[in-house]
DNA sequence: GAATATTACGTAAGCGCTTACACAATTGTT
DNA sequence: AACAATTGTGTAAGCGCTTACGTAATATTC
């Protein structure tokens, strides 16, 4: 048993390679032995084209899951061998439409009987496997079209690494944290201003003191994120001064101190928590939009807004609940 | 549905392939997310390095069923990359072992929680797809291992080979192709002798009066072949003057005269059939001794054998039955 | 103990696909 | 009608493996 096959499913895909080139390479031995000036990799297309009338390269390669460079290849080999022609499209001059010559045809009828016995064979070997391994392959297509192998491995990594990120609770000792993990963002996308400085300075008074509450992302024993929530009234709070070192960016850290802190608030009573931040911010933006919260510009705040640049929004606290994941295509 | 999937047992390589493919990439745009200079190809052998002590090109190309090109290449890049170091060796000036750096080692720990995930997910594929697809492709392996698509397929492709030849008696009409079948081979391997002459003149009076029989071998309305029974008494036939014409050979043609010439001394009631060969016909010699033809030359008729330079063989009726196919590894 | 076979490795070239890019023809937009 | 966007094709280059072949070290044979 070699290691490949020990391995498992970590392995799986390996697997399924060298099994479809150990049978390819004995295909191919058929054909040669058949005496046929036939490759193996021609047979999609002489099999498509034997069923339908001439299409052009870019449709052939869709049907066919390849590339057009690949048809484009394959074709230039099969008309080389005479089994195609090739002519253009009358009602579109970049089409180049391919067909099976009449040798084309016959080789393909003449090739029928082998490829009868090849569907046979590996009917048999299927068989002999003890399941329907090509229902399996069917199902296991579809479940990858509805979520690919690499979103499925992003969420179980992103919920892995939301797991490790720890959440605590402000403490004298982070102050300095606070005001670094802020400045890094202030400075990097606008300028720290004095209304800024006050807050950076004293974040005990300024929202502790007033019944509000300071997150600190630790990971590794490193503290790599904060996020503030600042009491507004009894009912509402203000999510703010949230930063994440561009070191530890996309491990979920801003994610968990905004779950954090919305969980917080509603815990404190509150049933909606506002926040102020800037279009420039997209991935922040993002990051509120996935957790429900929605536009808060009045309709005459509109102006406001663009001259100041802030983007408000709301989330309203009844009924929140964490939301589903998700991998939105990316760009 | 594609035309590969409609395809079924026919694409099944292909469709192997397809998704192999789909999942290798996903692979590698994880593996690019995670930020980690390391490429999938690269995994079986990191892995397999990280359990055990440094080994030779040769052997990780066994144990992951890759060609040594392959380990000599990848361990080039992973060699650039650091993750391994090589040193010769010292029983064996020829081999080069490669075993992991500290950076190797490293970049293993810290991927094995990615591979977890890889491993876990796929398995929650292979799960969705409602069977342990993994068992079956171990059986199908298994299978492969004992009888290989390429056999397979002969073996059906020559059973439909044999089918198609069709084996008619002797007409007076067919006395030239008697002869020319005869000369064909006689000419191309000895020089055809007065006896013979006599033999492709005359077969009626020859073989079929003395209670002889001769068969045609028939393909596609051609003669492609054919065969006498000579009676040598009333226990005993000799099988001669087979011949099968060059274009048709490999399909079978000398294979069912065989089976019809020994069946039909049978049914006349003898108990041996012998015949006379040369050594230079190797196919020939092959054949008969798949059909259970012994040597037939006494002790002290070694020394005429090879004068002559002629092998007598001989096959027992009792109990003969039509063998077994078998593919011979071919050399 | 020489001759021969085998083994380990390296290198080159090829195969079959891909991605990346270029360019022309067509379609959509205003 | 002018312009951009899209579509169909061709070409180049790359990737990851293979086969083929060469060379040196080791094992086997007589």
């Amino acid at each position: 048993m070699d290691i490949i096959t020990q391995l498992g499913p970590l392995a799986f895909a390996s697997r399924l390679r060298r099994l479809s080139e150990h049978l390819m390479k004995d295909v191919t031995q058929i054909y040669r032995e058949q005496a046929v000036d036939f490759k193996p990799r021609w047979f999609p297309v002489l099999y498509l084209l034997n069923q339908t009338s001439p299409m052009s390269i870019t449709d052939i390669a869709k049907d066919l899951g390849l590339t057009h460079p690949a048809i484009n290849q394959i074709g230039g080999a099969m008309l080389k061998a005479g089994l195609i022609s090739s002519h253009k499209d009358d009602k579109d001059e970049r089409r180049r439409l391919l067909g099976l010559t009449a040798k084309g045809r016959r080789i393909a009828s003449e090739l029928q009987p082998v490829w009868d016995d090849i569907s046979s064979e590996t009917m048999n070997l299927i068989r002999e496997s003890g399941m329907d391994i090509l229902a399996g392959l069917d199902q296991m297509e579809l479940s990858l079209a509805q979520c690919g192998m690499y979103d499925r491995v992003r969420n179980r990594i992103k919920h892995r690494q939301y797991a490790e990120i720890e959440i605590i609770a402000y403490q004298p000792k982070y102050k300095k944290h606070f005001a670094l993990l802020n400045r890094e963002w202030l400075e990097s996308y606008f300028k720290v201003e004095p209304h800024d400085e006050e807050m950076l300075a004293d974040p005990e008074g300024r929202i502790i003191q007033n019944g509000g509450f300071i997150f600190f992302a630790k990971l590794d024993d490193d503290i790599v994120g904060t996020a503030a929530l600042m009491k507004i009234d009894d009912t509402s709070f203000e999510l703010m001064k949230m930063g994440v070192t561009a070191k530890a960016r996309g491990k979920q850290a801003g994610k968990k101190l905004t779950v954090t802190a919305i969980e917080k608030a509603r815990e404190s009573g509150a049933r909606t928590v506002i926040l102020h931040t800037s279009p420039k911010l997209k991935i922040a933006e993002r990051l509120y939009r996935q957790f429900g919260f929605v536009d808060n510009n009045g309709p005459d705040d509109r102006s406001a807004r663009y001259r100041r640049n802030t983007i408000s929004m709301k989330l309203e606290l009844t009924n929140w609940k964490y939301p589903r994941e998700e991998n939105p295509p990316e760009p």
